[in-house]
RNA sequence: GCUGUUUACCG
């Protein structure tokens, strides 16, 4: 039974994954029930393979096992496989199983990232709605919008040319007093405002982020460039390039 | 016990 164990995770380590597949049908043929940090590696192992459908398989399981003694899967587990479909374009096979299985299972238990994760995979597919809703009932899980929730949403409505509604969320943080803007928070702000070409906006909340005591990066600083840059604004450039290097 | 999961520019 160990030895399943050592044989899978060596196989995983050196990406024979077929293998290991057909390894793990073989234990299951058998009925040998496989340890649970088995289990997670070998979703993690599946899922950086890009070998979804098994990965997805395993989770499920997981989740019904857990289910059955009160426990639940670790959020590690699910959040990695959920932030790599979205990386490899499959977003809409992430929400599908953020949907149908860790919102309903109660052998998931989604944390803030899984949420923060969700969120961004909505607003890179162009759909900052969905998003937006998700953050409207995620306190009902148990999750509390942070940071990077607002960050992730404030992008994805720059993404779609709405700086306005981007902007009005970082006032929001700023009225929440819980957490503030950070150098994220501005620079995707001044971003939004760059994109549509309104360079007055952009340097004024640039200013703003100075003033509040936040250091721009460098980052920052070639949104703000090439913003200026791609209107043409030589001047503005070369304004800013000296700040930068001062 | 430790490690491992999420957010910003251009390309």
């Amino acid at each position: 039974e160990s030895t399943f164990d050592l044989l899978l995770r060596s196989l995983c380590r050196v990406n024979l994954l077929d293998f290991a597949k057909k390894v793990y049908d073989y234990m299951k043929a058998d009925r040998i029930i496989p340890d649970k940090s088995l289990l997670d590696y070998l979703v993690s192992s599946f899922s950086n393979g890009g070998r979804f459908r098994i990965a997805e398989e395993i989770l499920i399981e997981r989740a019904e096992m857990c289910n059955l003694k009160d426990e639940t899967v670790s959020p590690f587990v699910y959040n990695k496989f959920l932030s790599l479909l979205i990386s490899r374009n499959q977003v809409d096979k992430a929400v599908e199983f953020f949907r149908g299985h860790i919102l309903k299972s109660r052998g998931f238990r989604p944390d803030n990232f899984t949420f923060n994760i969700v969120m961004r995979g909505m607003c890179v597919a162009g759909n900052v709605e969905k998003a937006y809703e998700l953050f409207n009932v995620m306190r009902s899980f148990g999750c509390h919008p942070d940071l990077v929730t607002y960050n992730t949403l404030i992008n994805g409505f720059c993404r779609v040319g709405n700086a306005n509604k981007a902007q009005e969320l970082l006032r929001e943080i700023q009225l929440k007093c819980v957490y503030s803007p950070d150098v994220v928070t501005y620079t995707s702000v001044i971003s939004g405002y760059c994109k549509l070409g309104k360079m007055e906006a952009a340097g004024t909340l640039f200013q703003e982020m100075i003033d509040c005591g936040i250091r721009p990066n460098l980052l920052s600083f070639n949104v703000l460039i090439d913003g200026f840059g791609k209107r043409g604004e030589i001047n503005s450039v070369l304004k800013i390039y000296e700040r930068m290097v001062s």
